[in-house]
DNA sequence: TTGCGATATGTTTCAGTGAACATATCCAAA
DNA sequence: TTTGGATATGTTCACTGAAACATATCGCAA
């Protein structure tokens, strides 16, 4: 069974000031953005809370306005979601995604066809 | 002094199998082309021969004909090479590379600008 | 036939990263 | 006013990947 997404591209955007942005902190936003929360974005992700917080505090303190709102307290304990910033960075990341494995597809395609053979010859 | 490489943006290919190339990678395959040394080219990218070689080692095993030629002993004491399927790696690479960051440039200064300000306020 | 510079590997040391553990704080609802 | 689930942080520990160190080998040229 081909599993076609199957040369997997992952890039990673570094900023002057040693900002960076990649697939983990992207995952970890869509998994907020999802979840409301970010004990459960972590959780989902089976990522403990202290590293999925210890990311939102970095991203937060990168980006000029947070990425992530959250609260403590309250009826279910708390919350956190993602602000207008933050929901336009993840959305700008994963386009700049679609399109750079777009435009590569070609050379993708070419440097997978050098590669050995992997399937399982059983 | 405005540097505008700036949002640099480093992109790794996953393929099945486990085998990888990013851009530590292509950069020794760079390094070796230029220098004719394994570990000419390691000393050029400040990094250990036994590192650089591992890679080459990696390299050689993931793809179906070697990246990369080496000889020891002889007038040098030896010397390695790209052959041909290696220069067609880097070089497919390299413009997976430029395509990505060419159809990306949009998407890479949206979230550019939504940094927070790093320029020196002295 | 010796010496040199590079390839080829094994072994050990070390540092950075994340995991695991431990608390403290918050606040609406029951 | 107690409870519960989530945020917020500090601390310690284990593990992994890289660096450092150590050899062994090779073959032409001097």
């Amino acid at each position: 069974m081909p599993n076609d997404d199957d040369p997997r591209l992952r890039l990673r955007l570094f900023f002057a000031g040693g900002a960076m942005i990649g697939p983990g902190k992207a995952d970890l936003l869509a998994a907020i953005r999802d979840t409301g929360s970010i004990s459960a974005a972590g959780r989902a992700m089976s990522m403990s809370y202290k590293r999925a917080w210890s990311l939102v505090d970095e991203m937060n303190g990168a980006f000029r306005e947070p990425l992530v709102d959250s609260a403590r307290g309250g009826a279910r304990g708390g919350g956190a979601s993602l602000t207008e910033t933050g929901l336009a960075v993840l959305t700008h990341y994963r386009a700049l995604e679609a399109k750079s494995r777009e435009a590569g597809s070609g050379e993708i395609a070419a440097i997978a066809s050098l590669l050995r053979d992997t399937s399982d010859e059983t």
